[in-house]
DNA sequence: TAACTATTGGTATAGTTTATTATATATTAA
DNA sequence: TTAATATATAATAAACTATACCAATAGTTA
């Protein structure tokens, strides 16, 4: 979705002093292709040509690299990864994923940090990040 | 904590008609004393002297069956399981993960629910169960 | 008893992730 | 430019997590 987040992922890069890297880069677009969220495995198996015989570590480090600096997402019920729909500074990241099809909406639950917020201060916990993951059904299945 | 889950899983199977098996039992009865979210292959190893020679199969069909019943959670950032808090009917669960300890608070936000709602009616998803998962500083490590 | 369903047992394997060690590439500073 | 440093990759192996499959068994029902 996100369309120039490669170029966004380039600059990122110069300006921090990261390598943008084959295997990132190819770790990177692959990911945005995909309109759903992609496992590791799969991401392994379309770089088998544009890589040269990559093996799952080569994946993995490019995986954590971005998802170090949010430009993608873990998505953990799935075990996939998915582009983050901005690249705007996370803390959290809220998913609705729909049960029949499987299609992944990143949403943006303004209210929830400041829920967050006062829940974790009844608990005495200092929240740092969170993930909300919501099953469900989207507009199309139901 | 809940202390009396054991018998309550009891009346349960009795109830709804389901075997409270010995694998059943065992694997309940094992996360129910871990004061921490156990994983899998913990409760394995926990249980190779009270069943004999068990299987993963035989785990996790265990651990499906009381998921599935909501007598213990899935943490899914940590592929653990813990029991819950309460043995209410649950569509949603969020636990305040400790960063430091490794402490998991199970918490119960009431007005979640409600917001989950709203939020989700804008991207028009009907939403039917989520978890959330916080991370951060218990009062105690921080 | 026979048929049926739920559950378990056991083997094997699939799928996911990390550790380790060595090598290569880029950057910086002398 | 070259050595020193930091960063990243390659490759092998292993650890960790979970499921598919099929046979055997236990409880239930007709």
């Amino acid at each position: 979705m996100p369309k120039n987040l490669d170029k966004k992922a380039v600059e990122f890069c110069l300006e921090n002093q990261h390598r943008f890297t084959k295997p990132r880069q190819k770790v990177l677009s692959t990911i945005l292709k995909s309109k759903k969220p992609i496992k590791a495995y799969e991401i392994l198996e379309k770089l088998k040509n544009s890589l040269s015989n990559p093996k799952p570590p080569t994946i993995y480090r490019a995986i954590e690299f971005w998802v170090k600096h949010n430009f993608i997402h873990r998505i953990e019920s799935l075990n996939a990864y998915t582009a983050c729909v901005e690249n705007h500074l996370h803390k959290g990241s809220q998913f609705l994923i729909c049960n029949d099809c499987g299609k992944v909406i990143e949403s943006h639950l303004c209210e929830l940090p400041k829920m967050i917020k006062e829940t974790t201060l009844k608990n005495s916990f200092k929240p740092d990040s969170w993930n909300l993951e919501v099953n469900g059904r989207c507009i199309q299945c139901s």
